[in-house]
DNA sequence: AGCACGCCGACT
DNA sequence: GTCGGCGTGCTC
């Protein structure tokens, strides 16, 4: 039947006189929108969302815009099937879908595929079935006592679920299945119940000090304009700036519009939901790549009916369709996290201000160590600054020493210095906390054959295997390579004969638990702290006191707040250091001052004591004094005059082949053909830092502009000229921030 | 991204 | 002799 009513439509439509073609974009890695003819009936508004055959298979796609391509056929066209019955995608995501992949140099396809993340929420609703009170029972019907407490619970009409009246009335299941067939109750269809609560912007939440106070006014004035305004609100660890955003997100629902937090690492941020939570009353949606597809197909159709005032969310929150986004909120601004390596390459904190300009919301980039990019933004007046010059509730911030390891080494094989381990003996014995950081995940880096000198390493990438004794496994960080530790050299065949060279966080455990028996210890680390229930309990049983010592990687450098650990030991300060990365140094100092903060933070003073072989560096300095500004002028003059970023603008070209050659072939080519010209430089081809990467061979370029030259264009002409085998990937990476 | 077509090894 | 490996190529 159906066929035959569609079989009528393409009659009516052989009448007219042109056929109306429609753009779709499919979420594919496709260079354009595909052209379809339009369904009969009324126009279809753009951004709808379709279905339409490719191939012998059927695509969701949205209308897009444009023109359709006139020398494309009729007879290649293919009809749209249906319009689903979604909202439309608006034009605001449709432009900033256009405009992140013209940034990024990636198909549009590709970038609409992050903006429908959830499929199955573009599918029609399952109407929720129920039971209500039959409006005419038969007479005679028995009412048992069961089936009483069951009427009673239905007495008002309203519709409700079976399983909400079966434990409302103390029934089974069964009972309602005889009640309707005896008439006296009937199915009916749930109403549409919204998931997320509204979070209420008068909820009484914490008490702001004069300074924050004043910040936050600054912003809610920001949000009050309506207008694009992007805001770099610093102030040290501790000052509070999550409660004074909270009320530009407060400022942001009173309007009526949505607001969307990105954090770095959502599955780390209990304690940031707990404290949004105590502003407002109640939790806010969440977003991140773990979510159950359930809820992330109820979160998607929430916000894009606008049913969640509030959503927090990793990068990938960005392209959710938010109809009426007045506030983006980027916390911890300065985090690498928030760029993403694979497939669409992009930054998300740099992408919000785009969304936000789009949107004419607020931005607010929050860092206590705010990146050099958007403090040079602010310096030029391209950003508004908001500070917090001192930390919350009159907390002081920690004192920071160097350890000269030259001068005081630890005993040999071990890796805590004399005077760690007396601050750490002597925090413990005042019955507070302390925390060892090592950004290194394992029990040792690198492990070797005492022999032979052999040293382990992974078979598909150019690194050392890094050994988890607890697991009893060696394990490349790069590809997840995993091999048991081997009874005998591989090389030389000597038993018995691996060592294990340099620390990670589980042989600094092992080394506190010779020295400090009595103390409770707790590693942080990814491999200890699988997701968000564990990092809740982790933060949880600090929090109560049930733990003393803490030894982690980078993730406890992470916003939490740790009201009685008064001592951070920093085993290697120098770590982040290594290696040609032109942003090394600012990294080293952000990482190192957010661990630093989490010392000290209510009545008792932190201490901090950094170990290093470099206590003279500009890093171990800055951290000393704490004068982060300066060491951030000092890193500015330094990347200023050669037009490094953000003084210019770099991209990144990766070539990568299984076959050595071929990629060697490619990337020559790539030289070759290099642009050039005033204010253009190409570096390169060179072996990537990880020359090798899961099994590829990989070599980069690197071209450099003045910052008023775009590289897309160039980008675009250079790859034109260059024609690349199948087995050859080049990878484009519009701003890299890291150099592997 | 799928899902084809298309040429070379181990099986009913 | 086929079934099937996944290497290029196309989808309006």
């Amino acid at each position: 039947m159906m066929h035959a009513k569609k079989e009528q439509h393409e009659d009516k439509i052989e009448l007219v006189p042109f056929t109306v073609r429609l753009r779709v974009l499919l979420p594919l890695p496709l260079a354009d929108a595909y052209d379809y003819r339009a369904p009969a009936g009324p126009p279809v508004p753009l951004g709808s969302f379709v279905v339409v055959p490719l191939g012998r298979r059927q695509a969701i796609g949205v209308v897009w815009d444009g023109t359709p391509d006139p020398s494309l056929p009729e007879s290649r066209l293919r009809g749209v099937e249906q319009v689903l019955d979604a909202p439309p995608m608006t034009e605001t995501l449709r432009r900033f879908v256009a405009w992140v992949a013209a940034y990024t140099l990636s198909p549009p396809g590709a970038v609409l595929r992050m903006a429908m993340s959830a499929p199955s929420a573009l599918e029609a609703r399952a109407p929720q079935a129920g039971w209500r009170r039959a409006p005419h029972p038969p007479e005679g019907a028995r009412v048992t006592p069961p089936r009483r407490r069951v009427l009673d619970a239905v007495a008002d009409g309203v519709p409700r679920a079976g399983g909400e009246i079966a434990e409302a009335a103390g029934v089974t299941p069964a009972i309602l299945r005889g009640m309707a067939d005896a008439g006296l109750i009937e199915p009916a269809l749930l109403p549409h119940r919204r998931v997320f609560a509204t979070p209420d912007p008068a909820h009484p939440g914490p008490a702001l000090g004069p300074e924050q106070a004043a910040a936050a006014a600054t912003l809610r004035e920001a949000v009050g304009r309506h207008a694009f305004s992007t805001t770099l609100l610093t102030g040290v660890t501790g000052s509070g700036k999550t409660e004074v955003y909270f009320e530009a997100v407060a400022a942001c629902l009173a309007q009526g519009r949505q607001a969307l937090v990105l954090l770095p690492e959502i599955a780390l941020s209990s304690q940031w939901l707990d404290r949004f939570r105590a502003r407002f009353g109640v939790a806010p949606a969440l977003w991140h790549s773990e979510l159950t597809s359930r809820t992330r197909r109820e979160t998607w159709r929430a916000v894009a009916e606008g049913e969640a005032p509030v959503l927090v969310g990793a990068r990938s929150a960005l392209f959710l369709p938010f109809p009426d986004l007045g506030l983006i909120v980027v916390d911890e601004e300065h985090e690498t996290a928030f760029k993403q390596e694979e497939g669409v390459v992009y930054h998300a904190r740099d992408m919000a201000v785009v969304r936000a300009r789009l949107s004419s919301a607020t931005c607010v980039l929050a860092s206590a160590t705010p990146s050099l990019e958007s403090t040079t933004n602010a310096a030029t007046g391209r950003y508004a600054t908001v500070h917090l010059p001192a930390r919350h509730g009159g907390a002081e911030m920690p004192d920071v020493a160097l350890i000269d390891l030259r001068r005081t080494p630890p005993e040999r094989g071990r890796f805590l210095s004399p005077p760690l381990v007396a601050a750490v003996t002597e925090t413990l014995a005042r019955g507070e906390q302390a925390m060892l950081f090592l950004n290194r995940r394992g029990y040792a880096p690198m492990t070797l054959c005492r022999a032979c000198g052999h040293r382990m390493r992974c078979p598909n990438c150019t690194a050392w295997l890094v050994e988890h004794r607890a697991q009893r496994r060696l394990q490349c960080h790069h590809c997840g390579h995993v091999e048991a530790p081997p009874e005998a050299c591989p090389e030389c065949g000597a038993a018995h004969s691996t060592v294990p060279i340099g620390p990670g966080v589980e042989r600094v455990l092992e080394e506190a638990a010779a020295l400090w028996p009595e103390a409770r210890r707790l590693v942080m680390a990814s491999d200890t702290i699988p997701g968000p229930a564990a990092a809740a309990a982790a933060a949880q049983s600090i929090q109560r006191r049930e733990v003393d010592l803490i030894i982690g990687t980078q993730i406890v450098a992470k916003g939490w707040h740790f009201p009685h650990l008064t001592l951070v030991g920093v085993v290697d300060a120098d770590l982040g250091l290594a290696g040609g990365d032109l942003r090394a140094a600012e990294r080293t100092v952000q990482l190192l001052h957010q661990v630093a903060g989490r010392a000290g933070r209510e009545e008792h003073r932190g201490h901090v004591l950094l170990q290093s072989f470099a206590p003279e560096h500009p890093v171990m300095q800055a951290l000393v004094s704490g004068d982060l500004d300066a060491f951030m002028a000092a890193e500015a003059d330094d990347r200023r005059p050669g037009h490094w970023p953000p003084f210019g603008r770099l991209a990144a070209l990766i070539v990568s082949a299984e076959d050595e050659r071929a990629a060697d072939r490619t990337a020559r080519d790539l030289g070759l053909a290099a642009p050039g010209g005033e204010g253009i430089e190409v570096l390169g081809p060179a072996p990537a830092p990880l020359a090798i990467l899961r099994g590829r061979h990989r070599r980069r370029l690197l071209l450099k502009t003045r910052r008023d030259i775009a590289v897309q264009p160039l980008l675009e002409a250079w790859l034109a000229k260059v024609s690349v085998p199948g087995s050859v990937r080049v990878q484009v990476d519009v701003d890299p921030v890291g150099f592997l």
